[in-house]
DNA sequence: CAAAGTACTTAACAAATGTTAAATTAGGAT
DNA sequence: ATCCTAATTTAACATTTGTTAAGTACTTTG
């Protein structure tokens, strides 16, 4: 079985036939590191997973790049605002080290909602959850000050610490390198 | 037709008979100024939908009162986070002027998903807006600063300017009072 | 190994926002 | 109308964050 399978079958149960059908619809893929997933401009039509590594979902403000999230293994990794719309995204997908992940393209999974619902319902559930999730990153941009996310950060992703480099983290946190530098500083 | 339904039409297009049963479970309330529809502490279990007048969704961090959203005619109005987990809310629903509003039991509801795809099809949908509109709200606290925040919520919520309170709008954009007021002052 | 680039830190100063408190204005209640 | 309260503005000062620039450390590469 499928780690991707199984990791599904936690989030909405599925029959037989969906989990086998579901299989054979997930490419597995390689990319390394700094590389794009997809680029800023593409129209979002495939959904990923990582299997191994990071990923960011990034754009580009005022020639600045700002990213909106970092997604570990088994996260799903999308473009929600693009693939609902069927528009072009600002945004892009890069990897930030050597991953493996699991493609679904979005076009053949909605083909299987016909036949599967319970696949239909998996998904549904996995956009709720990443809605859920954005609902809480509001509330983290909102009211806390850059201080108080960072030590957010590092207690819900610590990975991303280690992992990111600082102007990522920055730009995440909504601050800027030097702001973050100090921070960091102010710990020790 | 209830314009509730026409509303959803626009959304996603049901059968006649999805019209009829789900028109059938909307509930028509009313309730006045400064009301809570949901309070803090309560799961939530009721999709609301105004048909006149405004609402806010808030939470209490530190002893402040944080405006986390504003809804106005025809919005979803859920606490998604309570549920999707069937966990309670730390959030409450107050409405800002006397209100009508077409309520929906999410239980019944979801009853009714078996026999009605499009149903099922349609508050899948209403919740991607909502998902979206989360993105875009998580850019705009990311990157922009409160002064641009307030001319955003100027020209994409311009009633929310006159009809919510200084203090809930302060809170919402993530600034104090004062400094809201300080915004203001420079237009002029 | 040296050189060049990138990542991170530190410092000094500027700008924005927070805090506290007082003054003003607007609305409601009687 | 008048009083009372709540809402908003203004002011003065403290704190946080941004900006620019320099310096250090770490990587990569020839």
């Amino acid at each position: 079985m499928s780690p991707i399978i199984t990791y599904f079958q936690s989030i909405y149960p599925l029959s037989e036939a969906s989990q086998v059908v579901l299989a054979s619809i997930c490419r597995e893929i390689s990319i390394t590191k700094n590389q794009d997933l997809q680029s800023i401009g593409q129209t979002c039509k495939t959904l990923y997973f990582l299997k191994k590594g990071m990923a960011r979902i990034y754009y580009v403000k005022d020639g600045m790049d700002v990213t909106e999230g970092f997604y570990g293994e088994f996260n799903l990794i999308a473009r929600a605002e693009s693939l609902f719309a069927g528009k072009p995204s600002q945004k892009g997908i890069q990897v930030l080290e050597d991953s493996e992940l699991w493609s679904i393209d979005t076009s053949t999974l909605t083909t299987l909602y016909e036949e599967h619902r319970d696949i239909e319902r998996l998904f549904s559930k996995l956009f709720e959850k990443a809605y859920v999730e954005s609902i809480q990153r509001i509330e983290n941009l909102q009211f806390h000050p850059a201080e108080e996310r960072y030590h957010l950060l590092e207690r819900e992703q610590p990975e991303v610490l280690k992992r990111a480099p600082l102007k990522f983290i920055a730009s995440y946190l909504g601050i800027t390198q030097v702001s973050l530098s100090r921070i960091r500083a102010k710990k020790s």
